[in-house]
DNA sequence: CCTTCAGGTTAACGACCGCTAACCTCCCTG
DNA sequence: CAGGGAGGTTAGCGGTCGTTAACCTGAAGG
């Protein structure tokens, strides 16, 4: 765990609002005045920090499925020995840290790849096949029966489980980080064993 | 089943193709330029049909959730003396078939309702939560030891699994329509199993 | 045959938005 | 203590977009 003390660069408090902000009206829905104003500056001051708003949206989604892959390699380079099963667990769980922590760029995720240049949208296609293909190897060593492009289906499905937690109650209301957390969990893994049991 | 043999009206057609172009690239993403000439007449052509821009997304989200609440309220009257479980899985067919079917609307129905004018947003929220509310109950029929914030958290991950459909590949690649639903009707009661095994 | 009206058309307006230009003001450093 | 760059500011330009206005046309109906 690399955790960090010191306090946030403009750059870093400036893509957080933006990711709050794309989340919650969508990349076209938010002007960049606003983004200024979230962080107390206002409009073209951003420009001293980023090329444009096409770039803030840009580094977000190529963080975001640089950052899944990279810690789901680092889980995988960890497990060694380890039983299948549970590098599974692993992936799953550091999916749902991630899906609970950071919930509006899971949203951004799956929503606003489109709004990329086609060269960002290139790269972040290809980190999301890495993170994606990644789980099927593991899924298939767990369940050695399930064609391929049934677990390619599986695992795309189960992300959609995990990141359903958007849409879940607004913080507080719902049974606990940790609770929540465990029943993902289960179902996730029950997802994929019904897969299996074709 | 009321199947329609006769020729969709104007009015359907602007539906369908604004459907397919605001999921693609987003409510705010679209021009009524470009609604128009999916339908072959242009921009303002359209307010003979609608109001706005925003009467368009309007009737398509409220018709999706009346379409799916009314489907399931129907499966639910239909089942009388039925084991709850094969009522459980008639909603999940139900579900299984419109995202299968009308991927565009899926898509929207979870990505532009903030787009939308208040009093239709609640609207639409209520038909959204009554029909997850029918989904709670029978479920916690099926599985009567499961809480019912966990049993709602397991609906909503489990409309994620489903709604995951947009995502999997082009239609042709992957194993085919059945196929498909079977799995994923499969791991649907997979996870709801699972979350009732705490 | 004239009227009416549904369903189009193009022109244009007003608002908004991303971005640039020009300028200002600290603070750090040689 | 000069000066220069980092990081702001406001004004404004150019383009896009939703919407309206004004006009046209073909088919139905008395």
């Amino acid at each position: 765990m690399t955790t960090r003390t010191d306090a946030p660069t403009r750059r870093e408090q400036i893509l957080k609002e933006a990711a709050r902000l794309f989340a919650e009206r969508g990349f076209h829905g938010v002007g960049v005045d606003e983004i200024g104003a979230a962080v107390g500056i206002s409009g073209p001051g951003l420009y001293r920090h980023f090329a444009g708003k096409d770039a803030m949206l840009a580094e977000l989604l190529v963080g975001i499925s640089g950052q899944l892959l990279t810690g789901a390699k680092r889980r995988l380079a960890e497990a060694d020995g380890v039983p299948p099963e549970e590098v599974l667990d692993s992936l799953i769980e550091g999916h749902i840290d991630f899906a609970l922590d950071d919930r509006p760029l899971i949203t951004l995720h799956d929503r606003e790849l489109d709004r990329l240049r086609d060269s960002d949208r290139k790269l972040v296609r290809q980190l999301q096949r890495q993170y994606v293909e990644l789980w099927v190897s593991v899924v298939r060593e767990v369940y050695p029966r399930l064609p391929e492009p049934a677990a390619r289906s599986a695992v795309h499905s189960v992300f959609g489980l995990l990141n359903s937690t958007p849409h879940l109650a607004r913080p507080g209301s719902l049974p606990g980080r940790a609770k929540t957390a465990e029943l993902l969990h289960r179902m996730a893994r029950g997802a994929f064993a019904a897969a299996a049991q074709g």
